[in-house]
DNA sequence: AACTATTCATAGTAAAATACTAGGAATTGA
DNA sequence: TCAATTCCTAGTATTTTACTATGAATAGTT
């Protein structure tokens, strides 16, 4: 099960996306379009500028701003930044295989491949994909 | 992240497509080959045998039986039966999505997509394959 | 210069989940 | 009867989750 921090970094890149005309976006707006605090919002950011995939202004009139073009992000990306990893299981996180039953373990293949599928996955989606989705949204109430 | 709820539900499947001849396969004989304490494979067994994957036949010389023949089970229903869903998020658990947010979000159809990707992963795989691989095992000495 | 709106940094915290262990009852073949 | 097993319920330490709180730093606006 993904996280909140995972779910949330992914709308806040959709927002900044969808929202941004050129500009940045302030977590207020994002706040108050996503429905998510602006306290919780300060944590999830931070994961996203760490990995450098998003920039910051701060002071008056601050927010964030992408340093890509949205096509150029996977979700996937984003999803790592946020959760630390997608592995299913702790012993493929690192590069080597520290766990002393790798050597004739009979699952770590299946885990590879379910890693692998994942990956292969969230990788195939970009950021501008779900952005339009966004976008879409301007202008249809949907709470009639 | 697969728990170990999960992981060792795989491996206790495994080790009794593996080495039961005809009989039934006790969790003391698991615990010895898997390195799991007796105490938690009681706990995870629980599941397994409440989502009727196995068997059990109490008193002495008891233990636990598959129900049907490995290539039979996929190791989705293992997973399942252990880890109770592998929905990426909490809307998609239920067959009604009562997320208020469902009609209009962005990004469930991003998560409708990694579901099923990781469901037809885990279902394209059977527990067979990964008792032969268990079985392979016997006779090669991996400690050296 | 003061004010205001923002980001940034660190700490705190209640609740839930995780990964077990413990104790003993019930069952059944030897 | 006894020994080996499953079955059932509870307990528990640790970690994770999902936040909130406090206040400092920054920078445009008045």
């Amino acid at each position: 099960m993904i996280s909140t921090k995972g779910r949330y970094a992914l709308r806040l890149m959709i927002d900044i996306a969808a929202y941004s005309n050129g500009g940045v976006v302030s977590l207020k707006d994002i706040s108050s379009r996503q429905g998510i605090s602006i306290k919780y919002l300060e944590q999830v950011v931070a994961l996203l500028t760490r990995s450098q995939l998003l920039v910051s202004v701060r002071g008056n009139n601050g927010g964030y701003r992408l340093v890509k073009d949205p096509k150029d992000y996977s979700v996937g990306e984003i999803l790592i930044a946020a959760e630390g990893t997608l592995a299913p299981v702790s012993c493929l996180q690192t590069e080597v295989n520290t766990c002393p039953r790798a050597l004739g373990c009979s699952t770590i293949d299946f885990w590879k491949g379910f890693y692998k599928t994942v990956n292969d996955y969230v990788n195939s989606v970009s950021l501008e994909e779900l952005a339009t989705k966004e976008r879409e949204k301007i202008g249809n109430d949907y709470s009639i």
